[in-house]
DNA sequence: TGAATTCATTTAACATGTTAAGTATACTGC
DNA sequence: GCAGTATACTTAACATGTTAAATGAATTCA
């Protein structure tokens, strides 16, 4: 590749954290949402299955994961565990018996309503300290990074 | 196949994806990066750890947690781990007998100076996909994100 | 000085991330 | 029908994330 044009950059450091931008960026938001999640005995991953649910009365495992961005592993694990919760409740696909279709039960739903006001308001913090047209950037701009990224997994 | 609930919009819509957005772009980045680092035996915290080392002589383990991004407990183990593999050489702090300070093995330095430019390549397709101008938007808006919402912690 | 506090790091316990392999069901072509 | 393959999870094994507590070394200050 060409050579670095300007070497007073702080040695070409955005290679170097792009990625680490990214999960910072996420932490930053993060940090605020976890104690609130905790307060309600949630983790992030689990109220992100919350919400996929929440959404849609009846879908799959395959579904869920794509909609809430976890691996099948992790996903079986989230599910056992609202499963014994009681937060959740699985059923089998009549139709193909090797999928699982999962629906909010009455405390699951009623948890979803709790936390979501909750959630709002970190939200609206955030909008508001960041600024809303800076954050429909940022929103934009990470949408177009994952699908040019996602669309040329070739070569 | 999933049904949607009720058309009534719980949550706004950037609600449900502000955090998934910079997962889902990290997730896009990163996805190129870990098979690489894999061959090399390394993960991807394994590796920020060895930049972050290559980049300092002496380093404490304080200063490597803030340096790589990563939680205190992580690190223990991550250097745990480099040490076994005879990566990183701990010896400790005459002034202060609580810290460690770290540096990379010969064998370590080795493995970054191997690494580095297959890091390299992938970020220079990355560059070239996305485009240089957009990446260092992006890069930029991170940044003010980050900043904005750490600044502001107390109130 | 010495008790109390702070600081740096580690350990513990549990949840999730990641890859590989396993299991059971569905599908496909012959 | 049935062998071969694909699909939908699930389990396993190990690494990391997250919070709380523990350990041991500095620091503060009465």
């Amino acid at each position: 590749m060409s050579v670095p044009a300007d070497k007073s950059m702080p040695l070409r450091d955005f290679q170097h954290s792009l990625s680490m931008e990214l999960l910072k960026a996420r932490e930053a938001a993060m940090s605020r949402f976890r104690p609130m999640l905790r307060r309600h005995g949630l983790t992030e991953q689990q109220w992100r299955v919350i919400r996929a649910l929440a959404a849609y009365q009846q879908i799959d495992a395959s579904e869920l994961a794509q909609r809430s961005f976890l691996l099948a592993p992790s996903l079986t694990r989230i599910l056992q565990f609202l499963e014994r919760e009681k937060l959740v409740k699985r059923s089998s696909d009549a139709n193909d018996q090797r999928r699982s279709v999962f629906v909010l039960t009455g405390k699951g739903r009623r948890l979803y309503e709790e936390v979501g006001p909750d959630s709002e308001i970190l939200y609206s913090e955030i909008e508001e300290q960041f600024g809303a047209d800076k954050l429909e950037n940022l929103y934009q701009l990470l949408a177009e990074f994952y699908t040019a990224l996602s669309n040329e997994d070739s070569d």
